[in-house]
RNA sequence: CGGGGUGUAGCGUAGCCCGGUCAUCGCGCCUGCUUUGGGAGCAGGAGGUCGCAGGUUCGAAUCCUGCCACCCCGACCA
């Protein structure tokens, strides 16, 4: 079962693991690296969905779809982007299978049926899209285009972790076309404000936005902004990034326009996206050695209501109230599931709601039949309490909002005592063994130094905060000026 | 691709060095009874080509050879 969160001797990846199991969210494919996510991970994913769509809506984005295959010779047109992600790519060669001569009842592929041109599959689908709005655009008039696709790539990484980093993934990749850099800034920047408020205000998750170094930006990218949380063990998590591609795109895939003054000019683009992985960032943020702990926004049971009886007949009085109280809380929206399997113990399915990371359980028993109340249990704090059935409702929709709000402050509370302003480098390498957490210490702004505390440390810098002021100091490594503290940490 | 390791029931495992009632135990599953306010107890039961293919031997989960798969460490990474 699970182990202590804190203590930093335990093997914290054998922890995530059991628990995304127990959970009951996902398992390994028998496809190697993928994922299998199960109905009640997906249902959390779904909720993401919902709200991040509702968000894109309404800064004026649409849906769309593009094509899984990206033939390589549009694969490779912008260089970096292609040599980003050359070393993980599925690539499709052949489009047949055939009985093997040699082999009888298997098959083969079809040396016959050797594609003409490899098709990748999408890692991320810049080059699909932009090979597409090339068709799209003609004139100022036609833009901007501002479009998202909810999908699935295949990045063919060497480790594989649920939700972290699975070989196949679901993710949302929103793609800009824009008439100037400032709005193709100005959209980078507002998309990842638009994360940065769907996971905490959602997720509950405190996050830092901040840009990437060169050497962390994405490939292709001028400019990435992120959104940075931290994990129970210390270690950062990138949750979210939203890049400005400034006209690399453009000019690779030749998409020009006729201006206003009547002259040519190359569009500006930008990109962004987030993934399963904001999954694998909700358990480790909020769970504890009880199972998942849910924020109620997202949890897809947020009431679970347990009958405790002996007789058949305290069974259907139990059973009436609770669906009495299933009805009510429908009608407000809240979502209930009444476990009245008489298979189950009632310990069994506190247990279960609990793995789950269900916000509020109710028990119901002929004690609280007799005095008009219920028992509720909340998730997070696991206190228990006794209200008065007239009361219930009123006060589940307090509780809930409540229960929303405290996560988010507990998950910031924890984020404030893990992050340590430090000024010399032997203090930085002690803490990143001991407490972990992010460090704000000064950079000279090279990649050699940047590479350099990577190698010997394994921190690597998160992001320089855009809230950050400046204040000069200097650099941690190599005592060269700097004009305002970056983040390092240790990361997933 | 380098270094290390592991394949035994749905899952997790013992046995392997030292061949011979060894196919072990736990969880889970099925049946019955008793239970039900924090993961039930007892009794009975089902389930295994011991990764695959050869070899040595009277006899192989165990020894040998070759394959295959997976895991961990490194390089890579949302």
């Amino acid at each position: 079962m699970a182990k202590k969160l804190t203590s930093r001797s335990v093997d914290y990846s054998k922890w995530y693991n059991e628990l995304v199991v127990q959970a009951d969210l996902a398992e390994n494919s028998a496809v190697r690296g993928c994922m299998i996510i199960k109905p009640y991970g997906y249902a959390i994913w779904e909720k993401m969905q919902a709200a991040l769509d509702k968000m894109f809506k309404a800064t004026g984005h649409q849906n769309a779809y593009f094509p899984l295959f990206v033939p390589k010779s549009l694969f490779e047109a912008e260089e970096k982007n292609a040599e980003g992600f050359a070393k993980e790519c599925a690539v499709v060669t052949h489009y047949r299978l055939t009985n093997d001569p040699d082999k009888p009842g298997k098959l083969r592929v079809d040396p016959q049926a050797k594609l003409e041109e490899e098709l990748v599959v999408r890692p991320t689908s810049e080059a699909i899209i932009w090979n597409t709005y090339k068709n799209w655009i003609q004139s100022y008039r036609d833009l901007p285009i501002l479009l998202n696709q909810w999908a699935n790539v295949v990045r063919w990484e060497m480790r594989t972790r649920l939700f972290l980093r699975t070989a196949e993934f679901l993710w949302q990749e929103g793609h800009t076309a824009h008439e100037t850099q400032a709005e193709a800034m100005a959209e980078a920047r507002q998309m990842n404000q638009v994360y940065a408020d769907f996971v905490e205000n959602f997720l509950a998750i405190p996050v830092i936005q901040g840009v990437k170094t060169p050497s962390e930006r994405f490939a292709g990218a001028e400019e990435t902004f992120c959104i940075e949380a931290l994990m129970q063990d210390g270690k950062a998590l990138q949750a979210g990034t939203s890049h400005f591609l400034g006209q690399n795109f453009a000019k690779a895939f030749d998409v020009k326009f006729a201006n206003k003054e009547g002259g040519l000019d190359y569009v500006w683009a930008t990109s962004w996206g987030v993934s399963t992985r904001l999954m694998g960032a909700l358990i480790m943020t909020h769970s504890d050695d009880n199972g998942l702990v849910l924020p109620p926004n997202l949890a897809p049971i947020q009431v679970g209501i347990v009958p405790i009886y002996k007789s058949e007949e305290q069974r259907v009085a139990i059973a009436a109230v609770a669906e009495q109280i299933k009805a009510e809380l429908f009608a407000l929206d809240i979502s209930v599931d009444f476990d009245n399997r008489d298979a189950f113990k009632p310990g069994y399915k506190f247990n279960a709601f609990e793995i789950k990371g269900v916000p509020i359980r109710l028990a119901i028993g002929p004690r609280d039949l007799e005095n008009e109340q219920v028992e509720l249990a909340r998730r997070d704090t696991l206190e228990k309490s006794t209200v008065k059935l007239s009361d219930l409702a009123a006060h589940i929709t307090q509780l809930l909002a409540e229960m929303q709000q405290q996560l988010f402050e507990k998950a910031k509370a924890f984020r404030a005592e893990h992050t340590t302003e430090v000024d010399d480098y032997a203090t930085f390498k002690e803490l990143l063994e001991t407490k972990g957490g992010f460090i704000a210490a000064h950079w000279d702004g090279t990649a050699e130094t940047e590479e350099a505390i990577k190698k010997e440390t394994k921190a690597t810098i998160r992001c320089i905060p855009l809230a950050a002021e400046s204040q000069p100091g200097s650099c941690i490594y190599s005592g060269k000026a700097s004009q305002q503290r970056v983040l390092f940490a240790k990361a997933y």
